[in-house]
DNA sequence: CATTATTGATCGGTTTTATCGATGGATGTG
DNA sequence: CACATCCATCGATAAAACCGATCAATAATG
């Protein structure tokens, strides 16, 4: 057992394509077929189910994929430990990241990217559900989302800052004036919300129906963007947190009423891993980057 | 880097002599030596000093040693899952052991060998402190002994039993008829105590001292075994836990009084590490074989 | 202090093995 | 039914792990 063969067969395992994988890993398939095979005898069991060309694990292969995981996990955990004691400071940092954050991160992953030239950023854009997943999967160093709901004891959470939801609408609108608005006053309202699966969504949803209230939702948008740009012509509103929002976006974010309307940004990353020096960095600039928001 | 790299590492930093350990490991010096020399540049750093014969770990080989060791560890684990998955039954549990608690490994060794024959089995006799000490670098699997202090974090503690501390006599002394004795008035008797060193003997030391009490200590003996024989000539009397002394040694215990004079036998493992069904199985063992005790 | 033994690094040469390209069988797909 | 796709297998090749011999440095010994 060798890590090569750990890598191989994680990499296999998430693809579930030898072909793929291989191309992946840069080598030739039969190589990784042999490796795996390899790796399969030492072990004594399949890891895989070969159904013709369709490949998929076996309940050995995901018992085993958990301790192949950590092991090469352990063994970079050692090995950015050196780099960080030269200071080296190379490698890469890979950042979960929720719709919603997007404008959080801008500015730090700017700031970041001048004083360690030498790290390369990988920002993986998803659910909130996906990304944490994938952290606790390794995948990624931290995620940056949006989380009230209770927490994991695996997981370590950092607050960044607390901002309210708002009602965002067309400068010209009615409302728009206003200090601020009921949730009840806005489900009367023509919306137009970020679709399902979106973290700020899944929050709308709970909200309103904590308070027996059905919205009148007139559009569903996959891109927040576009959502505002909509907002913009004054045919709809929308129900964002204000941090979404930015003032170069031409629309006006009036707070709602309410003690639980809003939202809780935090930096979830795995407890009990090694953190990078460039990751402890990465988070200080974020918290200061916060300081205004919220 | 390879698992094979890090286990030549692990071996040559525990012994400090890259001879011995490629002699251990079943390859050649040279082979060693370059091995970890690979490792190193790979790494960027030197994980050795080389004073001319003479080699020491570095800082960084001392930072890199704990992510080592726990990588193959992980890789190890998988491999025990898939065994225990298969009920293959094999591999090696490593127990250690204090002296005070022989007795009570003994019956459940003998029971454990019988229904897993294929098991092999290494038992490390030490002091608490060592055993623990290995126990969390992973060399063990378990580690039974007497243990009332705090416990750690990266423990998990099974108590087997509670037993008294004893004075320990040959039949025909006056004492030998009480049905128990205060502490104050063993103080005062001529002592054998198990040498320095000894969980019993820290722990007799300790109570003493809380108590104000000198002891009369006329005899130190490295061996419990021999202990016991001194006491049979009925020159000396010893303090015990109940359990370290078997019917057949020819001597009387008698219970001492006072309600901290009691140990707590305990199994102790490391938390959040895969447990292997065999040893799982010894744990039953032993808790079986402990309901008499205590 | 000179001698000897021991240790780790280095250098060719050998063996092992990881890898590749080609091929074939199996299985979906159009 | 032809066709593309996928994984396993085979022989050849390149890479590497490994070994024995040797050397320099150092510790141990008399």
């Amino acid at each position: 057992m060798e890590l090569r063969q750990l890598r191989y067969f994680i990499k296999a395992k998430e693809l579930l394509n030898f072909t793929e994988a291989a191309r992946q890993l840069h080598i030739s398939q039969s190589t990784l077929s042999q490796q795996i095979g390899q790796l399969e005898d030492e072990l004594g069991v399949l890891l895989f189910d070969r159904l013709g060309k369709r490949i998929t694990l076996t309940e050995a292969g995901r018992l085993f994929s958990g301790y192949a995981l950590q092991s090469i996990h352990e063994a970079e955990s050692g090995l950015q430990v050196l780099r960080d004691l030269n200071n080296m400071n190379t490698g890469q940092i890979s950042i979960g990241l929720t719709y919603g954050l997007r404008p959080i991160l801008a500015p730090a992953l700017i700031r970041f990217m001048q004083t360690w030239p030498k790290i390369t950023i990988q920002v993986v854009l998803g659910t909130s559900a996906e990304l944490l997943d994938k952290l606790s999967h390794l995948e990624l160093d931290f995620v940056l989302t949006f989380h009230e709901a209770e927490k994991e004891k695996q997981f370590k959470y950092q607050l960044l800052f607390e901002s309210p939801m708002t009602l965002v609408m067309a400068p010209h609108m009615p409302l728009a004036k206003k200090k601020n608005v009921s949730l009840e006053a806005a489900a009367e309202l023509p919306l137009a919300l970020p679709a399902q699966g979106y973290s700020t969504r899944a929050f709308i949803s709970h909200v309103l129906s904590q308070k027996n209230l059905s919205p009148n939702i007139a559009l569903e948008i996959n891109d927040i963007n576009m959502l505002l740009e909509v907002i913009r012509s004054g045919e709809w509103y929308s129900i964002l947190v204000r941090t979404s929002v930015k003032q170069e976006d031409g629309v006006v974010a009036v707070p709602i009423t309410g003690k639980d309307m809003h939202r809780k940004a935090m930096i979830i990353s795995m407890k009990e891993t090694y953190e990078k020096k460039s990751v402890q960095s990465f988070y200080r600039l974020l918290k200061e980057t916060s300081k205004s928001m919220g």
